[in-house]
DNA sequence: CCATAGATCGGCT
DNA sequence: GCCGATCTATGGC
């Protein structure tokens, strides 16, 4: 049925990376079954980007985003969410895409539970809030999400147009349109991405 | 719908 | 000390 994302689906720029993952599964096992969202919503963030936390050089807490393609990256965001990247290039290279948003598929139930009964919209849109749905935290730093078994992402389509748009929430480097989004998806983290960027919506 | 405050941790970008 | 790749609750229009 669903098949895997291969180490070469994921190496190479985390713009063109970050493009391809929308419409990709993300899926992960729990004692309770599996997870799986499908990614609507992305952005990049490559070596050269004075916003990225790989700019300054490898840290204790930014280490994985310089393994392999495919590797996991998790950091605590404001001290108390999680937020997910999978690490898209060569490794010592340090690029990755965060997921930001995603619509569930499977396990929705367990989200819930998890979620603590926010409408089911919201339950994946954010990159915290998609983090806390999937259970994920500094624990899964690190992990392959190529041969993993408890998290993982398989090939996918997306269901519209992908359109790009300025990255949310970062101060340094505004101008580069290095968020992902599928147009019109209620399930896009706001704001939602202007239109007449660099694709057209429906 | 929008604006704002508070939570709470690690890096100094 | 300050600020961030954030989210939630609350109060106002």
């Amino acid at each position: 049925m669903a098949a895997r994302a291969r180490r070469r689906d994921l190496a190479g720029p985390a713009t063109e990376v970050a493009r391809d993952l929308v419409g990709w599964t993300l899926a992960a096992r729990s004692p309770q079954g599996v997870l799986r969202a499908m990614i609507v919503e992305t952005e990049a963030y490559p070596p050269e980007d004075p916003a990225s936390h790989a700019f300054g050089g490898p840290t204790p807490r930014n280490g994985s985003m310089f393994g392999r393609p495919g590797t996991l990256y998790v950091y605590v965001s404001y001290g108390i969410h999680h937020c997910c990247n999978v690490v898209t290039d060569r490794i010592d290279v340090g690029s990755a895409v965060l997921l930001r948003a995603a619509e569930p598929t499977r396990g929705i139930a367990l989200m819930r539970a998890r979620r603590g009964g926010v409408p089911d919209r919201d339950l994946c849109r954010g990159p915290g809030r998609l983090a806390a749905a999937f259970g994920l935290d500094r624990r899964h730093d690190g992990e392959d999400l190529v041969l993993g078994r408890t998290v993982w992402l398989e090939r996918g389509t997306p269901p519209g147009r992908v359109v790009a748009s300025p990255r949310v929430g970062i101060r340094r480097a505004v101008d580069r349109p290095w968020r992902f989004s599928v147009a019109g998806s209620p399930w896009v983290s706001s704001p939602r991405p202007v239109r007449g960027r660099a694709s057209t919506p429906p």
